[in-house]
DNA sequence: CTGTTAGCGCATTCAT
DNA sequence: ATGAATGCGCTAACAG
């Protein structure tokens, strides 16, 4: 790395060795005005010299503060997930010359704010946030100074904002039906600690599900591990073990799904199994899940920004992004004969 | 969204209302020198009120049109390997206060510079990227004008760079070490395409380790896959359908251990299997791997971008990321006796 | 400890 | 079609 680095050239510099004004050469970069085109080669070519590159910094002071770009904060950076969410938000801010910013709250409540300060102060034109502290009210200021915020996944908290979710409920409850057209109706749900927003959805879904059968009190098969030390392994044994055990299982997210599995590798009773969030060997396994596409949840919340940076005004909109069920074999088994009290 | 946008604050709007000068202000958000604690208090209370933030933008012009932004340009922004790695980037650099702006190619080689100069305009401080064009020559430029470049996963072709790889050579000897110490000699390489750097390490391992055990010529063992059409599991197919075939496999990367495995699935022979990247349910199905810490490569990148940030100067550096073997079964099935000619 | 002057690199007036 | 002044918001360099 033995470079001799060379100062950045400017637009003078260019205007200086193309024998024009500096305001020209901005002109050929604007790309609005017209330029003698031999003139604009003799400046093409200074530049290209030079190597000249405009600088942003400067360009984007001076029309006015404004960035062409837009933050994403999430949580945990590792959660493939949440990556999906970012690839998605990245696919559609491209296609409109936006940039993304990208930064992590390692899944601390009380780093957020400052995270999201860090960013705001960037001066980017829309927040997408994947909300994880108790409250995003101290985003109000910036809301009131015009920059759109979008969240995704789950609602803010105390802040008015469009938001991107997936169609939870609806989803969940196609699963429990597919069940329950199969006879089931001891169903269990199992979920190892997740966000509080989409598992009450997620189980609401059910409970209208069994509703719907005639399953009044769904409760007894209900595990929703408020605990996080407690595996959903060990929650889907305890089910098994009770006295009434569940025909049929469905799981809130991803790691239950992995856990059930893993439990119910070691029995033999033969227990319907649909999962909530796809998974790459599912199919190999034969794992049947209501399935979603994480990277479109991003890309709405891309859209949802770009939209709100072209436009502010206009009621705040939720977006639900679908999910649908994929039969692989493990959700279609049918209860035993006389399972149904 | 019925929001009243109010113009953003400026220093001087703060300093005006807190009956002071805006270099004042401005000392009291850049924090280095001293500012009589009363004057500070009424500031801040001004700025507040106003909802002042400073524009970043007009800081960093001032300050030599440096920015605190890091740029990571990967190809197929679905891939959850270079996902890993941008977390290990971001990680490293929101340590020192840097953020990372993300962008993919597609995977589309021809767009890498188009990308790359995005990126570049908005004048990020380094630019980390994973090659994909067949040519970074075209960065010659900027890496005279001191913009450090960090590859990651493969080195750059025609350009000097800092570079960050996986130990993909040694990691795949040990795998095939491993093998041989249990007997096996006949053992078949599948990979289906990947980029060619990686891929030709991992053979050269393959081969290397092969040689140390007396089969100086494996290449009827090998499927390298260059036809994206064939599928891993045909490959294994062919493999396992050949006159002589092998006694275990190894595979080059996760996409050929998944089809690997489902080919071997429908298959009563004992085929000794060693994948190469960890994936996440090999444990619960017991494939023994070639694993390593893609975030600790990004992590690496980070490191060397921010490095050379502070010192521009020095030797280029190549660091190499470890892999391990991750023991779990499938690559503990010893040769048949009588395998070996 | 605080204020004044000047200018970062560029684009928006208004000229010519 | 091109050029000259002016200022975006901020801070370095100097005052005082």
């Amino acid at each position: 790395m033995e470079i001799p680095i060379q100062p950045r050239a400017t637009l003078h510099d260019v205007a200086r060795l193309a024998g024009v004004s500096a305001k020209t050469v901005s002109r050929v970069y604007s790309g609005s005005s017209r330029v003698l085109p031999e003139t604009r080669e003799r400046i093409l070519d200074a530049a290209k010299r030079l190597r000249f590159r405009p600088n942003t910094l400067a360009r984007n002071l001076r029309q006015g503060g404004k960035t062409a770009t837009v933050a994403f904060v999430m949580g945990d950076i590792r959660n493939p997930f949440y990556f999906q969410v970012a690839a998605g938000i990245e696919q559609e801010l491209s296609k409109s010359g936006f940039t993304m910013l990208l930064a992590s709250t390692g899944d601390a409540p009380e780093s957020e704010p400052v995270v999201v300060d860090a960013l705001l102060n960037q001066l980017v034109r829309a927040l997408v946030l994947i909300p994880i502290a108790a409250d995003q009210s101290y985003l109000e200021g910036e809301r009131h100074l015009g920059t759109p915020i979008i969240t995704v996944d789950r609602p803010a908290n105390d802040l008015i904002a469009d938001t991107v979710v997936l169609a939870n409920r609806s989803g969940m409850a196609e699963a429990v039906r597919s069940l329950t057209a199969l006879g089931h109706r001891k169903i269990g749900f199992v979920s190892n600690p997740s966000e509080m927003y989409t598992l009450s959805e997620r189980l609401a879904g059910y409970r209208q599900a069994l509703m719907e059968a005639g399953v009044s009190d769904s409760t007894p098969w209900e595990r929703l591990g408020n605990d996080p030390s407690i595996s959903p392994e060990s929650q889907v044994r305890s089910l098994l073990d009770s006295i009434d055990p569940p025909t049929a299982i469905v799981t809130g997210n991803n790691r239950a799904t992995t856990g059930a599995m893993r439990e119910l590798r070691t029995r033999s009773e033969p227990v319907a199994l649909i999962g909530f969030d796809d998974f790459e060997l599912a199919e190999m396994l034969g794992i049947s899940v209501v399935a979603h596409d994480p990277v479109e949840l991003g890309r709405a919340a891309g859209r949802l920004a770009l939209e709100r940076i072209e436009n502010h005004d206009g009621p705040t909109k939720l977006v639900e992004i679908p999910t649908w069920l994929v039969k692989r074999g493990s959700g279609e088994i049918a209860a035993p004969v006389g399972s149904v009290d």
